[in-house]
RNA sequence: CGCGCGGUGGAGCAGCCUGGUAGCUCGUCGGGCUCAUAACCCGAAGGUCGCAGGUUCAAAUCCUGCCCGCGCAACCA
């Protein structure tokens, strides 16, 4: 019996459960399922990232132990899932013994193998970023240009992992084996990384203690890549039945497009070092957006998957596990697997009523409302096909074969699309055979056969929709009279098409599957769903007083919004300045760098967004206001600005504040 | 030379890897049926597949160049 593994990433658990994370899972679990129903060993992993420097910071900025924090944060995803009628086999979490005691194994053999060395890690260290910084992030004189001050020549010790060593086999195993990274265009990505060379890899670090120690050198905390990496593998050893999974089963890798890289590159190599068998697939899917906006963070934030698959449900008046299906539908049916997509609640109402209630829903509406007044809600005895049956069948079964092609390529819209086009069919197929004029003809054994064949129709269908509309699956199957889905390992229960009812099995008609919402109720709804932002996300009028530099987070909602202490005004350097020289900035269409005397020995340089309103030549001259103290800020490499030009209006038409004809550059404005 | 994605009938998308009558959903128009969730079925209108070259018997599909959108990145400091 075959064996199939697949697993999502595991979440940042300072993040939320929120659209994409659910995407990325609702995908894994109905590769799951759909793996179960062909009778195979199916096993789902998700879980939590805990570990690193930030979650360190985050957990001390709060007063609490990182160990409590994270407690507090992972249960958050634990509790999600289900709610989206995902059943993942396994929940991991990196700050579990179980995976901290493999993961430690994996070192050790890594090191063994000769793989780990220890050297030191140097750069550009400012303090200011708490960061190393680049040669190329740098102003003239080794400054960082965030903060304007020296960085310094660090050493940290740390181990080194020999990527360097991999290039040939990792090419090699792209080469022969394509299928490891998915979609093509991902793989293309992967091979000109790997082509363009690796250099070894750091993979420890001595400045925190919020992960896993080093075996060996407890001073040393891995990596949280390296750590994070094997959750996959770690989680299974220990226990014979599921190392298999690993050893001897199909090992699918769900990822967004961002983490390809370490998941096709870092994660091989780390496996090869220890020998440890490959995953069979690694596959990329593609950022969502949310109604054509991009997901900012606000507005992740503020879309909800659950409260989406709630308030659904509620509207169709089908419970949670309604709406999560529908939800699923949606997110598994409209996007392309593997390429960006939109997800848009006009369009999730819109293919809710054409694709679930007027083809499915009303399929099997009408059949059970055909047999209650043909066959008293009875599975009829099977009759003698004509064309028409056999046509049907042939039909439903070559969409059927296709859609299970499609769940094999991990194609999840194209075995959606396949799988109506089977409800489609006997749509039509109903029309055709028209069992009402049958019936009024008095030719009951045409009516039974027709009857029985969609029957056996709806039958398929109800199983082909369970992994990704399970709850309605379920009672799809109790209107057929059939029992829920519970596969057992080692039936395929989708192998034999159509089958075939027992005549007399009673029907259970019921409310109908997918209520259509018309146009009012989609409105509402559309209403109801949309996020509502918090108020930061508003655009801001465009304001001639600089926001102070404010100490942000430090001090929330508690001091009058607003108002500003006498002290907190004095520290804002406001002084005149007189513009010496300006340009624009290439590749900027909105910005002009300009040269500013403000009393100074040399003119500062900044930068402004003023482009839309002003030539450049039309400001050398001028006198302007100018924020001194204002932290620098870059642009783009080299580019920094140091202060801020006071103006108003909209971009396209800005009017620069100004003081009147004596002032001196430098002057100060109280 | 920053990275990535896209441009296919009115709207939203698939197809492109593995060239061979351009497909799906919605919308529009006409018809049918009456079992069903104002549903379902049939038919029609509507497309220079961004542009220009190239390869080929054949190009939405492969190659080259260009144009236009969008996202990311450090574009109002």
């Amino acid at each position: 019996m075959s064996r199939f593994y697949v697993t999502t990433p595991i979440y940042y658990v300072n993040d939320v459960p929120h659209l994409g994370t659910s995407y990325t899972t609702i995908a894994a679990d109905a590769l799951r399922r759909y793996h179960l129903l062909r009778g195979q060993t199916a096993r789902m992993l998700t879980g939590t990232d805990e570990h690193g420097q930030k979650m360190e910071r985050e957990a001390l900025a709060r007063g609490v132990s990182p160990a409590a924090f994270v407690d507090a944060m992972s249960i958050r995803f634990a509790e999600a899932w289900p709610k989206l009628e995902i059943q993942a086999d396994d929940f991991v979490r990196t700050t579990q013994e179980r995976h901290k005691r493999r993961v430690q194994e994996l070192w050790t053999t890594i090191e063994r193998n000769g793989d780990l060395y220890e050297g030191n890690y140097e750069g550009w260290y400012c303090y200011g970023c708490e960061g190393y910084k680049t040669e190329k992030d740098l102003l003239p004189g080794n400054v960082c240009p965030l903060h304007n001050r020296p960085v310094e020549w660090l050493k940290e010790d740390t181990y080194f992992f020999r990527l360097s060593k991999y290039v040939e086999p990792l090419l090699a195993l792209y080469r022969e084996h394509p299928e490891f990274v998915q979609p093509e265009s991902r793989r293309n990505e992967v091979v000109s990384f790997v082509e363009a060379g690796l250099k070894d890899v750091s993979v420890s670090r001595t400045s925190f203690t919020w992960g896993i120690p080093a075996p060996g050198n407890p001073r040393h905390i891995m990596y949280v890549w390296f750590d994070a990496l094997a959750n996959y593998w770690s989680v299974l050893q220990g226990d014979a039945e599921r190392e298999k999974f690993w050893s001897d089963g199909k090992v699918v890798h769900l990822v967004g497009k961002d983490i390809v890289r370490f998941h096709a590159v870092y994660w091989p190599a780390f496996l090869m070092s220890a020998g440890i068998p490959l995953p069979s697939t690694v596959f990329a899917h593609g950022f969502l957006t949310f109604g054509g906006q991009k997901m900012s963070k606000s507005l992740r934030n503020a879309v909800d998957p659950i409260a989406i698959a709630r308030t659904f449900g509620a509207a169709i008046h089908g419970g949670d596990a309604a709406g999560a299906d529908v939800l699923r539908y949606q997110l598994l049916r409209a996007i392309a697997f593997g390429q960006d997509g939109d997800f848009d609640l006009a369009a999730m109402i819109e293919r809710y009523n054409a694709d679930l209630g007027k083809n499915l829903g009303n399929l099997l509406a009408r059949t059970l409302g055909l047999c209650l007044k043909m066959t008293a809600s009875k599975v009829p005895p099977a009759g003698a096909p004509t064309a028409l049956e056999k046509d049907l069948l042939e039909v439903a079964e070559g969409h059927a074969r296709a859609a299970l092609e499609a769940w094999d390529a991990i194609e999840p819209h194209r075995a959606l699309e396949r799988t109506w086009a089977i409800a489609a069919a006997a749509n039509q197929y109903v029309d055709r055979a028209a069992p009402w004029a049958e019936d009024k003809k008095g030719n009951r054994a045409r009516v039974d056969a027709i009857l029985g064949t969609l029957l056996s129709v709806l039958g398929l269908l109800s199983k082909l929709i369970w992994p990704v509309l399970p709850a309605k699956s379920d009672e799809m199957r109790k209107q057929l009279g059939l029992l829920p889905l519970a596969p057992a390992g080692g039936v395929d229960l989708l192998s034999g098409g159509v089958d075939a009812r027992l005549p007399g099995e009673a029907l259970a008609p019921g409310a109908p599957l997918f209520p259509t919402l018309d146009e009012a109720a989609a409105r509402a709804l559309v209403e109801e769903l949309t996020p509502r932002i918090p108020e930061a996300a508003a655009p801001a009028p465009p304001s001639p007083a600089p926001a102070p530099a404010a100490p942000s987070p430090a001090t929330p909602p508690a001091a009058a919004p607003g108002a500003l202490s006498y002290d907190q005004f004095t520290a804002v350097d406001l002084r005149v300045g007189v513009v010496r020289a300006c340009e624009a900035v290439p590749k900027k269409d909105k910005l002009l760098k300009l040269a500013v005397d403000v009393g100074e020995p040399t003119p500062r340089t900044i930068v402004a967004g003023l482009a839309l309103s002003f030539e450049p030549a039309d400001l050398v001259g001028r006198k302007v206001v100018v924020v001194a103290n204002l932290a620098p800020r870059e642009f783009s490499k080299g580019l920094v600005s140091h202060g801020m030009l006071l103006a108003t209006g909209p971009s396209d038409k800005l009017v620069l504040a100004t003081v009147d004809a004596d002032a001196a550059p430098g002057a100060r404005l109280k």
